[in-house]
DNA sequence: TGCAGTCATGTAACCGGTTACGGACGGTCT
DNA sequence: AGACCGTCCGTAACCGGTTACATGACTGCA
């Protein structure tokens, strides 16, 4: 048994195939005999409407393309639920399409979304906007998640960074750190540049004179192992670390306590993007509410979407500083809010 | 300006739509001078094709359905991400709609995929089957995830939990439990059923004649806590913990050792899934490679979509026990393994 | 020269919906 | 009776591709 179609229904029930699609889609101008005729006809033959001719014929999919990169557990995970549950919400689908790093595949997805999806939802931290604004069809609406640069022509949210780094910094120097190292992000990583940037503002700021001590990383765990053991060879004199994520901070964290060091009297530790894991650990960390994140990167979409104009094109998250036990003795959490 | 059309490009390169279709298609029966010309024509255009389209004249959509509850953090990811990597590797698209615990959204979510996705995958460890199979378009290829029941007419994959649990009751008793507690998940979820199952028939088998032990949970962190405090108002002999999956485990863990509790000499505590986390607790587990039950169903409906045939419709994924501090003694890992 | 066969191309039907337009019908008002 | 209106419904065009079939040009061969 083939798939019933409208016409058939339109058979069964002794009517036009137009006036099927009316009287399914709530259309005023059926007689409710009709109507009846129509909906039992229908079911009888367990129609389903086609939702791939549907939006053909209507220019709509109701439907968001969703391109990430390959990206971790949580954070992936965390986004497409916030995404996921507003789209829900509104009544669209997610598509989703993962763009793995070999790079010419974004362009390849992108295309491949035209023309079943209304929008579309990109995040490409390493993405040179220019490619990203070519391989972008121009009148597919789009909306940029940490994207490299703000393209002024595409509406975006990101992370703010800076913000979020300069607290982590404030907080250390608070409860009385100096020589602060930071663990940095893949260089290509807009979000890890950012964060580096507000290290160094951070320090000249709240440390001034003294040098800031920098470890390259690429947001794995086995980097913050490395900067771990480095430390361990010579300490330098590091009282404090800021970790451009959570995952080089725990495995720094881990192996510093491994070898006998006490985390927070000898080194405080701090990360960055709150993942679960962060509470278990106790670690003190800049939390980024990535669930929300998704949520109002589709909520902006479909705003738009739906006709309703845009005050700010460019959208930054507010990161919020979580004060746990790697920055704190035990019972000594409240002193870091006063600190400095 | 509108998106360009395979019409304006046939205008463009003067020739008629079909050529345009077979010359960007690569069919061969076009001749070379006219391919460059569509194809020059197409750039200049930025002719992208419209996928919704193709799909219906094709009755093709390069696009499988996921239909998941509303799950946790790595469980979710870690399907999604196993599914996207095989999908996007056999040139599919993952159309997802999470179906939220409402229960009655199921069938609209499943309808509204018919004519957008060439198979679907569903899970949903709650929902009856009958209301599964009355949801799901009968024509349309699915692939079930821990259901309820192995219907026999739809392809599955499912988690071993009977064996995964037995192996963890085995493992405690080596060690030298005897009264173990089972911290059980929801009752109407399948996973949570069978690994009380599990436990039940590895108590009487490895530990004949000891009564076991239930407390009611819900697969939250916070029903391992309330075990955990239920066991320090009144402890009745409990030496060792089997929590249905690794939150409660966790809970239980964390609230026992705060109270000051030794784990594991007073208590040794084993958990279920390997979450991420469990391996920073030292957490005793099953693991489960939830990437891999991702990756392996998408390849089976793929396979199916592509007209191979199955010879086993329902698979078992089989969990994988790993022994760690809470069951063991910092030396002592191996010991484990010879354990009865 | 005429005919069969091959190849490139165009025409139009089709996938399964939606909807503009117009026709048929019945009622109301002058 | 005739003009006018509103309601319900059917015909057919359309969304943007693919493709069966027809057509015409060209080749090779008798």
């Amino acid at each position: 048994m083939a798939e019933a179609t409208i016409r058939d229904v339109a058979r069964r029930a002794k009517v036009s195939v137009a006036s099927v699609s009316r009287a399914l889609n709530g259309l005023n101008n059926v007689r409710q005999a009709t109507r009846d005729r129509v909906i039992a006809a229908a079911n009888e033959l367990g129609y389903v409407p086609h939702a791939g001719a549907r939006s053909l014929s209507l220019s709509r999919a109701n439907a968001l393309g969703v391109v990430l990169p390959d990206l971790h557990g949580e954070f992936f995970s965390e986004l497409v639920r916030g995404m996921d549950r507003e789209a829900s919400r509104r009544g669209y689908f997610l598509l989703l399409s993962n763009m793995h790093a070999e790079g010419d595949q974004a362009p390849t997805a992108l295309r491949a979304m035209h023309g079943r999806v209304d929008g579309i939802l990109v995040m490409a931290p390493h993405v040179p906007p220019e490619m990203l604004e070519q391989a972008l069809p121009s009148t597919l609406p789009a909306l940029l998640i940490n994207a490299p640069v703000e393209v002024p022509t595409r509406p975006s949210i990101r992370i703010d960074n800076e913000a979020g780094a300069q607290a982590a910094i404030r907080h250390l120097v608070g409860i009385g750190c100096r020589r602060i190292l930071h663990i940095a992000g893949p260089e290509e990583n807009i979000d890890a540049r950012e964060r580096a940037e507000g290290y160094f503002k951070a320090m000249a700021r709240y440390a001034p004179g003294i040098e800031p001590l920098l470890f390259p990383g690429n947001f794995e765990e086995e980097a913050g192992e490395a900067a771990a053991r480095d430390m361990l060879s010579d300490r330098r004199g590091v009282d404090g670390v800021f970790a451009a994520n959570d995952m080089m901070a725990i495995g720094c964290l881990q192996t510093l306590r491994a070898a006998g060091v006490q985390v927070p009297d000898e080194v405080a530790i701090a990360g960055f993007d709150d993942v679960p894991m962060a509470r278990y650990l106790s670690l003190t960390t800049c939390r980024v509410r990535i669930a929300e994140i998704g949520e109002r990167a589709v909520a902006r979409l479909v705003d738009r979407l739906e006709g309703k104009i845009e005050r700010v094109l460019n959208e930054r998250h507010q990161p919020e500083l979580v004060v746990r036990g790697t920055t704190a003795g035990a019972n000594s959490d409240e002193m870091a809010e006063h600190g400095l």
